[in-house]
DNA sequence: CTGTTAGCGCGTTCAC
DNA sequence: GTGAACGCGCTAACAG
């Protein structure tokens, strides 16, 4: 079915039809109607393909995650996709997969639908691959990296300051008698760089040596199991801050089991102030790296840069302590 | 940049070109060659949009979820994507929103996009909009609902039996020394209505009268809101089942600080057995309706039915009862 | 093995 | 206010 078959229905001509398809002014109100009437009647659907094809611009927005099921990662996909669905986008939300490899594909699997925008979710893209995907097959449509920075052109970023944020923590617990302060981190990532980052200096701010594990499974368990291994290396632990929540509450439910008291023997600090720790129990304080607003302000500049093209901005935001039942 | 351009630099003919991109054989090796390193050199890629409009599919398969920052849809859908994925198809995700009319509409921009099959994740999709919008819009490509079902010859079902999982979980808290078993309900959807169907019957069949909560606000702290009416109108319950597991984590919590001993004065089981469960302390039990082997089947039957148009299945899977730290 | 031609479904001139 | 003709970028059928 194409806007041929509805013309000849309707006995107008294509053109017609696709007036009435684009609410073009200069239609018989009469002939309008008829067009539209036959356009219900059939169920006709004009093909995105044909008009992607001929107005050269596909009127879609990819989002890409490296793993959708990442809760705090989808909710900024959600947060992007509302707002550009709201303003007449189709916007497409894609799982890029861990490997550089894989995230450069889907940069360049979204280059040939031609889509307007790009949203990259996640520090895990700022990789190599993926820059060289952007300037070879995306180097003249906006993009923006959530957590990320690129030096390009065309791309925007809005990164949380994650190195601020894990000091912040490290200098409340000490200025509160914590002095043997550990840091879990699950797994290398830019963003868990700068947390660890924060944490050395911090720490060597405060004349304390660094009491760290650097890698464990990301899930409660790999929480409880990094603590176990934390404090068998360090007995003298009095606080520990880890690089995500999820770890955090795995880690609070193994020192509860061990007949620990937290905050009394061990206050904990989780990272992203996720819904893990606000029902977790005990409920978890955690650095709040604002990804709500970090996902906001992408829309905002990418919306601009869709206008613009050439708009960039680079945004910092800074994260802030949420304290619960753990401090 | 066309294939044009690159049959103009490359001095052959555009169907050389396309013949190359789509590794059809019989092409000299030196000018496959030859086409290929144009292609590099230029970064050019095709248009998906010109493409689809030539052979007429767009080789990409919708996915609709009503909310994708809900988990356990978003695991379905995971699932689902990456597996055609694998198989060469551009999945594309879509937040339909929660209001029937949204999911209609979106079945219809996906029809405008000419998907190749369609996935719809959760029984909220099952209405009349989205039926009629099936029939209008998409009559002959294969469609699945996980936990619908639609009475249309193009549209699979695979359906978990939350009814029996709920009868199942009233009969274990009856058999063990349960006598007023409560239930609570967040919000009103067909695969809510099967579970509360289900207590309903299980209760009747035990002479037990029916302690219920039919609706509060889907997180943590409604469950607790609810527990407390609960409580409060019927202050004899030893046993509570939550339509939802988040529902119990924050029930649980609730009743841990009204000085509740879980599970001796009170028995909990939540339901879907997610990751809630599993990372609330206590450790929630809950009634597994098996969603990733639903998401699993779902994928199976699309491949199947991509394949073989007439190709329709609706199938039924049995939940199990886990049992943690609440029963 | 390769080029020419036509057409996919739509939007957009430019006539009338 | 409306229609005819063309072109968007690509693939397929047919020649050669």
């Amino acid at each position: 079915m194409t806007i041929y078959d509805i013309a000849r229905q309707a006995g107008v001509s294509a053109s017609t039809v696709s007036r009435v398809l684009n609410n073009r002014p200069g239609i018989n109100g009469e002939t309008r109607k008829k067009v539209l009437r036959i356009i219900n009647e059939t169920n006709f659907s004009a093909s995105e393909a044909a008009r992607s094809l001929v107005n050269q611009t596909s009127n879609m927005i990819g989002i890409l995650v490296s793993d959708i099921r990442n809760q705090h990662h989808i909710e900024g996909a959600y947060m992007i996709s509302q707002h550009f669905v709201e303003k007449g986008y189709c916007s497409i939300l894609m799982n890029a997969g861990s490997s550089d490899e894989s995230k450069a594909e889907y940069v360049k699997i979204l280059a040939t639908r031609r889509i307007n925008a790009l949203a990259l979710i996640g520090s895990t893209f700022q990789c190599d691959l993926v820059k060289q995907a952007i300037e070879d097959y995306l180097p003249a449509i906006p993009v923006v990296v959530q957590n990320g920075y690129f030096d390009l052109p065309n791309v925007s970023s809005v990164i949380a300051d994650e190195l601020l944020g894990t000091m912040d923590a490290v200098n409340y617990l000490y200025t509160h008698n914590r002095k043997a302060i550990g840091f879990i981190n699950n797994n290398d990532t830019p963003s868990n760089r700068k947390k660890m980052k924060g944490y050395f200096i911090a720490a060597e701010e405060r004349n304390m040596k660094p009491r760290i594990i650097t890698s464990c499974p990301d899930d409660a368990e790999g929480g409880a199991m990094a603590t176990r291994h934390l404090l068998e290396e360090y007995p003298e632990v009095d606080a520990i801050i880890y690089a995500v929540d999820l770890l955090g509450v795995g880690g609070s439910r193994y020192l509860l089991d061990i007949g620990k008291k937290i905050p009394a023997d061990i206050a904990i600090i989780g990272t992203d102030n996720s819904p893990y720790s606000k029902i977790s129990n005990p409920r978890l304080s955690t650095i709040d790296n604002k990804l709500d607003e970090l996902s906001q302000d992408c829309y905002e500049i990418l919306s601009r840069a869709i206008i613009d093209p050439s708009y960039v901005e680079h945004k910092v935001v800074k994260p802030i302590l949420v304290h619960r039942e753990t401090t």
